[in-house]
DNA sequence: GATGTCATGTTGTACGAACAAGTTCTGTCT
DNA sequence: AGACAGAACTTGTTCGTACAACATGACATC
């Protein structure tokens, strides 16, 4: 076997030269490879070699590792996929660093009597904030949006600073709850004549609702949001790219006819 | 300085050390870190303690190393983001695998009278498929699309398996031609009376629309679809997660207010 | 059969040496 | 001043050595 093609080096002609055997399944998944000095035997390259190239393997996420045991085939073949990022929660809502909030009101309501589905006690009273965004220097609103907190951690929305902070970003900080899981539902909807009213813009008129769930590390729901957005003022755009990412799961997104 | 505490290897405190000193600023964002053989000296290590402590550092995106220049600052820190991974670009169809598709039309359109805004040429004229999509064993589309393909790759809307597979991945398959990025705009609209027809919804009632570019490694956007949903019949659903990926590029998500 | 000890095997860490490959700097010539 | 060649510098690759740390298997004992 000739690794020696003088172009690329060694460790790389050799992780690929793995790369390809365990995909075409010389080594099976769940199966131990040789040993480091095996393969320094069989390809006639020096230990560091080896490991380096192994070291890719296990970078990609085909190959673990284990002091004692040898190195297992944990995959077969890589995945690509497709991935989103953001930088910030912020990110998120597409319009907040150029638009203002208007907070109409803020109380406590039942679960059960929530516009957005609540997680829990249908008794639970959340604390709810309702509100409107604008662009600078416009007068129609862009969103309504109504932001439902769990009770344990309403006070922040009496925090000083509330308006200037996102809700998520008050609670992380008082409370150390940070959303590790951000649950996102968007649909087309006809705008109800209440909402309407505030949005100027004529009941039943087509608009876009985007709900929120903001889930902790516990796997808890602790913050809700739903806004509505008229049809003619904002879309909603994303942008994904291609990704080798190892071996993390990858969640699907799902539709549902609600 | 004591680098010696018996826990951890050395290389891993070293890469410590080093993350800490460029996040407090002793090298600045943009410049070179000392040699490998300044460090060598400084810290008594071998140059392989070295070498694999900076490749700590260059894995997480906090430095580059160019042969011959040196090890450059790229960040000061590490910047933890949310994420949206989809495996495969059916997964972004949410509903590819439990449907039918039932195709309407296949034409050539020029650009400038596609439903879509097309890249380039407007006299220039696409394929354009149309077509309906059913979930199992349901009389009621849940979709109406339009696929548009750059006339370099039409052939492949000839194939014999072309309903089988989707367009892009044909595309893949016979030109090579894979999507770096796809850019989805998410908007409400209003049905329009031929589509509502189409859809068996009256015209005018609220729908989802989603547009989606599939752009090329050489930033050529080789496909245009259009899909158009009654709004009762699908939702879009999508999970972030928290995650903390090294120093790729952040793309914002953006919002267009048509 | 269950448990403990020791030997063997495998990967992990750290050191060193030598040479290759790419970049930057310096000196010379026009 | 600008162009070119060579030297010096810096990282990249490959080899080797030695020992540590962990896992597994073999064997002895109860």
């Amino acid at each position: 076997m000739n690794l020696f093609d003088g172009k690329r080096p060694l460790y790389q002609k050799l992780a690929e030269r793995l790369s390809n055997d365990i995909q075409q399944g010389v080594y099976a998944v769940g199966s131990l490879l040789p040993t480091e000095a095996e393969f320094c035997a069989q390809f006639n390259v020096s230990r560091q070699t080896v490991r380096e190239a192994i070291r890719q393997l296990t970078e990609i996420g085909l190959v673990s590792r284990h002091q004692g045991v040898g190195t297992r085939v944990e995959r077969s073949r890589l995945e690509e996929g497709y991935v989103q990022r953001l930088g910030h929660l912020p990110d998120l809502f597409q319009y907040v660093k150029d638009t203002q909030r208007k907070v109409l009101r803020t109380a406590d309501v039942v679960a059960s009597k929530a516009k957005v589905p609540l997680p829990g006690d249908p008794k639970l009273k959340w604390r709810v904030i309702e509100g409107l965004r604008f662009r600078e220097n416009e007068q129609k609103p862009i969103a309504w949006t109504e932001i439902y907190v769990h009770p344990a951690y309403a006070t922040v929305t009496g925090a000083k600073d509330r308006d200037r902070y996102p809700i998520y970003s008050l609670i992380e900080r008082r409370y150390g709850i940070k959303a590790q899981t951000v649950q996102q539902e968007i649909a087309g909807v006809a705008i109800e004549p209440a909402v309407a009213g505030l949005l100027r813009v004529p009941a039943g008129s087509v608009g876009l609702s985007v709900q929120r769930q903001y889930v902790s590390t516990n796997d808890e729901i602790f913050e809700v949001t739903l806004s509505i957005h008229p049809a003619d003022r904002y879309r909603y755009r994303m942008q994904l790219e291609l990704d080798y990412s190892p071996g993390r799961g990858v969640p699907r997104g799902e539709s549902d006819l609600g």
